[in-house]
DNA sequence: ACAAAAAATGTAAACGTTTACAAAACAGAA
DNA sequence: TTCTGTTTTGTAAACGTTTACATTTTTTGT
């Protein structure tokens, strides 16, 4: 149906070769060939065949991406920022949404190799036990590039780029505490997860920094979800145990504290202090004056795609690109001036 | 540098057919060689190349997807919608993001046809003059099928899937109607716009279907942009201009107007009515109650790939799905009690 | 044990490019 | 005109699969 290299090279009277080297944009063809070819190329609606090409030249021009939730604001921002710096530089994007199940990564990353992918940019599905990501050995071998983000892989030197959580949860939880705060509980999400492990650090780190012992019951486990926060926020306010600070690690658990907050009118500061990592659009609509460590998550998607690039023409070295998360005091961190604990909330 | 099909047949000592087979899972092999060519393909890491592949069966297991902004939440649940089934059916996602940018449109529909795509999921970049989408010509002589999302084109016959903006805003300026509001300012983004169209039909409709006439000066245009309503309405608010309900006809507008409404402390419904069209998770964490005709934009993204399966499959008939938008109504319509523009508000 | 039928296997062409190499055309110098 | 060097063009193999068809092997029935 399509046209093909052959039907251009009968139509314009030249060879195949010299179609594929107009087409390519060789230096080495005559004006005269030339104008007939792109006659040729436009009378019979020609557009290259990717796979012949790509079987012939045996290269891809397809990086494969591979986030656990693209509805997640910071992966979709991630994947903006990786979709502007791919198109720059003809590499297409081959997306896969892994909903945080490592069966389904394993099997994107079955289609990629197919494809023969130029590299991947991956936050793996670092689950609990960490299982040993084969994968990464896999590509290595066959000199793909990886580029990690967001979430480490245990012992690996692979390339990647990160935000400091450590010094990010580090930054803000020693604002709480020069602020006067001693019960700052924080939501962890699920503790033996990466993406947990350095933030919990700087928690820690801030309050061995200010000579304080830290209270490890002050660090909520749970899922990394809006309603797990949801809950265990609520449960705190109706058992009237409600810390003068609450910190939310990641956007979905700051979320869920929020709600369950506002459901109960409990008002930031002057009840609560409320800090969080990471921002959304939306408390800037609501002008929620949220003091936060910020990440530019599209920031991210472009400096990992450039990592990538680099790779690609040939760096070497090992590479670990970490982004310092800005801190800005919004007034969300004072010293409530109430206490909610003494107030009489209805039970459910 | 990676095993073919070759090294296998040699490995199992079998011929290219027979592996072959084993790989597409042909019944028609002995249970002796398949056991063989199983065991080389595990020890040599074999992996099928998809370039290959797709050059022999002159068949692509690609889809593309184009969207104007994935980081606009509607957008980003489509795409897991469509992945989700995509996933199920062994098709796989080539994306693409257009900022709204026709030239990257027309770049990223030429890729998807060096692909040899199976079929096309668009929401379109359909500016003001709706120019001639000649594309739509080429897939359809191509016999590929596209997919059109929430944004038709003019005067074309193609499949695709849509909410019904129309009813929807119909539905949700009949409410304010009916409790009592005749000045409803509705944010409705570029007038000349696909998007806007239905929806100020829908405006209008339910002024003529309550025997009123409707003020033209009520349709607020402006870019769809959270800046663009929050601006606006801001000058209302300082104007003292305010109506007693505002519209906002897409999240975007919605949010802008509400940013400008929480700036200066406006209460909604005590003081200014608002409905919107789409919802947004944050209205739920802050429990903002607010009366929402709301889409299912990931059943959306459903719906769309699978309408595109259908017609894989052969279906010829041509499809258009309305979804019907619900409307929840939480009490944010009601006419309010006190009149804001009486209070006196700092200029800046 | 043999023929016939069924099942398994193998051979080779095809898919649409790129590219190494060979050949031809052209230009300039003698 | 002839030679040389340069530029342009063409030929054919290669990339790694699938698949129609031919061939071989196995099974079944007598």
């Amino acid at each position: 149906m399509a046209a093909t290299i052959n039907d251009i090279a009968q139509k314009a009277g030249v060879s195949l070769a010299t179609v594929s080297r107009v087409i390519n944009h060789s230096p080495h063809v005559s004006e005269k060939s030339r104008k007939k070819v792109e006659q040729a190329v436009h009378e019979l609606n020609y557009i290259p065949n990717a796979y012949a090409r790509g079987l012939s030249k045996n290269q891809s021009d397809i990086i494969g991406v591979i986030v656990p939730e693209i509805t997640n604001p910071f992966f979709s921002e991630i994947i903006k920022g990786i979709s502007e710096i791919g198109d720059k530089n003809n590499l297409n994007v081959l997306f896969f949404n892994t909903d945080e199940n490592a069966n389904k990564e394993e099997r994107a990353l079955h289609i990629l190799q197919e494809y023969r992918i130029r590299g991947l940019i991956i936050t793996p599905v670092t689950g609990v036990n960490s299982y040993d990501q084969e994968y990464v050995r896999r590509f290595e071998r066959l000199n793909i590039p990886i580029v990690l983000m967001d979430r480490s892989i245990k012992n690996s030197s692979l390339d990647g780029i990160y935000f400091d959580d450590r010094t990010a949860i580090f930054k803000i939880t020693s604002l709480l505490i020069e602020k006067g705060h001693r019960n700052i509980t924080a939501f962890i999400g699920n503790p033996q997860h990466v993406v947990s492990k350095n933030r919990v650090k700087g928690y820690r780190d801030a309050f061995e920094a200010h000579s304080l012992s830290f209270n490890p019951q002050h660090l909520i486990p749970g899922e990394f979800s809006i309603e797990s926060s949801y809950q265990i926020t609520k449960q705190l306010i109706l058992n009237h145990q409600l810390p003068t600070a609450f910190l939310g690690t990641t956007n979905m658990l700051s979320m869920g504290c929020l709600k369950a907050l506002y459901e109960y009118n409990i008002a930031i500061p002057n009840e609560i202090a409320f800090a969080g990592y990471d921002k959304l659009e939306m408390y800037d609509v609501f002008h929620l004056n949220l003091t936060l460590v910020e990440k530019d998550a599209q920031e991210m998607g472009r400096q990992a795609a450039k990592l990538l690039l680099e790779k690609l023409s040939g760096n070497k070295s090992s590479n670990k690109i970490i982004l310092i998360p800005e801190l800005y005091i919004r007034g969300s961190e004072n010293y409530p001036t109430q206490n909610p604990n003494l107030r009489n909330f209805e039970s459910d």
